[in-house]
DNA sequence: ATAACATTCAACCAAATGGTTGAACTTTCT
DNA sequence: AGAAAGTTCAACCATTTGGTTGAATGTTAT
């Protein structure tokens, strides 16, 4: 389990984030904060389904969740998923780099 | 399994980027193309299990092997990544957004 | 031909994942 | 107080994952 410094692990992150059904909870928490059940209506399964997803989504600190009354509510937590991206961006240069090459290399081809 | 344009799937993605082994294939392979056994040899794990992250790896088409001679030569394949990357960017604008609303807010409050 | 090297395949195992159902708990409404 | 709403927990199940070992395959060197 690689760690970044606040606890936040891109193990998580990603494995999160490999779910169809927890990126699409991630781009509907992203516009307006829902509750539970306003998530789980959204999808075609039970409700300890998605409060399990949402578990994985908290463990990763993707997102946070308040009590409000009876219910939760679930909000983003942008910070984390901007590590996901940083991390990738990380890796940006190089893949342009082979880009670069592939490019010169065509050009070095008969026409 | 969300795909995208190309055949490629984002679950296939992100799930290979949860493993840290495998990411750290990946930044080895950006730098420089190796065979299966240069990888194993950085590694306290057997080759057999290395020849399954990398299978991993080309299922999600992060990587690609060619074969010269009896060596299997691996490198990287940046454009998937890319889409990766694409993927975390299209949620930066909504995520700037919500540090900016806090950011207003916590202008509000009382010095 | 035979040995050595590079890699994969098959069978197995333990742990994790994504789902279910049903009971339990907390908060609100009447 | 009792019913309903919102959510979680526990137990279970099937599948996937990350690892192992040992045999099998293809390639190169002697």
């Amino acid at each position: 389990m690689v760690e970044l410094s606040l606890g936040l692990s891109l193990d998580n992150i990603f494995a999160s984030l490999a779910d169809p059904t927890r990126r699409d909870i991630l781009r509907q928490v992203a516009i307006k904060e829902l509750s539970v059940s306003d998530i789980a209506k959204a999808y075609n399964l039970t409700f300890a389904a998605i409060s399990k997803h949402l578990k994985v989504l908290e463990r990763a600190k993707l997102i946070t969740k308040r009590k409000e009354g009876r219910e939760q509510i679930v909000q983003l937590a942008p910070s984390t998923m901007k590590d996901a991206t940083e991390y990738l961006r990380t890796y940006e240069k190089l893949w342009n780099d082979r880009f670069d090459a592939l490019d010169a290399y065509l050009k070095t081809l008969p026409k």
